[in-house]
DNA sequence: TTGATGCATTCTTATATCGCTATAAAGCTA
DNA sequence: TAGCTTTATAGCGATATAAGAATGCATCAA
């Protein structure tokens, strides 16, 4: 049962926030550094094109979506993966990117 | 090879373009009612509560991702799903909202 | 041809968000 | 304590987008 039950309005907000949280370049470019492994704040700053002011507010955005981790490390903050399907979404969305394509060029996240 | 790649900031663009198809709680009911087959303009209109103008933009929205397939037949446009890879993102987007919350109500898409 | 139906588009308003600068706050260190 | 570093937040301008109202444009029937 629940199998085929409609998401009321609230549910679809929900839904709708957490994909919102994939749905800009800066914070997918974020996302890509902490693939790596962990990254403090600064160190992010140092591999994107962006200020600092922004890099901790799209940061914000994906902890509150409950994308990121974070841990205090004396006057740093470390952000890491709180949740591997995230590599997941971000790969089945290439591919649908690369079917679409007529393009040889592959992404890959 | 290719495997870990960055994408460049025109990929992560494409790549947050199609996320922002999914972004928005009016197009997700839209892929609800899809996801039981085919449908017109007017037919998706009587099943949401939002205004045939807004639906007609919506579905132009998700038509341009590459998310939905249209026909004419006479005078009504008929859509219906171009990728079942829509329903495969939602529902890991849904398992992830439930693994999150600590309610006992399941989502699901 | 006229009128009706079904869909798309344009215009407008309200709201949200990106990214910047400046500033605040917290934790080291001398 | 004073000063430095690191991160977060506030305020702002510019841009984007959702949704309503009005209109345009086909298609079909009478």
């Amino acid at each position: 049962m629940l199998r085929e039950m409609k998401l009321n309005p609230a549910e679809l907000e929900r839904v709708a926030n957490l994909f919102r949280a994939f749905a800009e370049p800066t914070r997918l470019a974020i996302l890509q550094e902490l693939k790596a492994g962990e990254r403090s704040v600064s160190e992010i700053v140092d591999s994107l094109h962006t200020s600092q002011a922004n890099v901790s507010k799209q940061l914000k955005q994906l902890f509150d979506a409950g994308v990121v981790s974070r841990r205090k490390q004396g006057t740093q903050v470390i952000y890491g993966i709180a949740d591997e399907m995230i590599f997941e979404l971000c790969r089945m969305v290439c591919e649908k990117l690369n079917r679409d394509a007529v393009k040889p060029a592959e992404l890959k996240f």
